[in-house]
DNA sequence: GACGAAGTACTGTGGTTATCGTACTTTGAG
DNA sequence: CTCAAAGTACGATAACCACAGTACTTCGTC
């Protein structure tokens, strides 16, 4: 449990299978979010490695390998939180918060939307 | 500009220099957040290393040598929340402030204070 | 001024990451 | 049915990371 986080690229791989669902490494190398430009291989090695790792799993599909990540988001992403607010806001998820709101590009509709949850969470505890 | 983060142990020594102030080895190495037990010649060689590459720098101070960060926290926030940004919520802030509320310990008062935040963006999106 | 404790400098090592080349395999088109 | 294009497997490598040992330095104390 706490374990590290993926390498950069690997996370950034994931990254994209999560939003994109399962693509062949021709596609996550066209894709990736990072501008760089890799040879074919370099992407293809890192995701078979990947597989080693249990961080995904491939299918046939006609002549291609079709991979899909095996790994829940939230179960990365939990390791990530937890150094992000140590290292940068002391611990304390409200300063990140308003890191984000301060720093970030949130338009009004998407501020309301957090308002909203705002105010349900703030409904919840009251019970 | 837009270079990669420090690595792990590197951010986490930043985070301590900015939270605590200048430090030697020893108290860096024994405030360090994770659990983790080290040699004492293991910290200091990696912050040796870390003043290579221009991220500390340091002063003599009696016996021993005072440690400060020459980064600035935004500095090196910024890649860091792109990348989270980019590879767990598609780019938009407003997701990762969404599964903060959602998923991490804000106490009450933290509660109020975001929702001071928000008013205050709201009224400034006014003008 | 000698000596031991605490500190620093230097070097090395095992593991991981990111990268790519080359050889082998599959398959669709002719 | 063959053969080139697209794909995969395998292996190599350079850079970096985390870690630590050893040799050298500094300084307070006697």
């Amino acid at each position: 449990m706490s374990s590290k986080p993926p390498s950069q690229l690997e996370t950034q791989i994931l990254g994209l299978l999560w939003r994109e669902g399962p693509l062949t490494a021709r596609q996550v190398l066209e894709q990736l979010p990072d501008g760089k430009s890799r040879a074919y291989t370099s992407v293809l090695s890192t995701m078979q490695v990947m597989e080693k790792k249990g961080l995904l799993d491939h299918q046939r599909q006609g002549k291609t390998h079709v991979y899909r990540p095996l790994v829940e988001k939230e179960e990365v992403l939990r390791p990530v939180w937890r150094d992000l607010l140590r290292n940068f806001f002391s611990g304390r998820p409200a300063a990140a918060m308003q890191h984000l709101i301060n720093e970030s590009e949130v338009d009004a509709a998407e501020l309301d939307e957090i308002r909203a949850l705002l105010d349900q969470k703030a409904a919840k505890r009251k019970d």
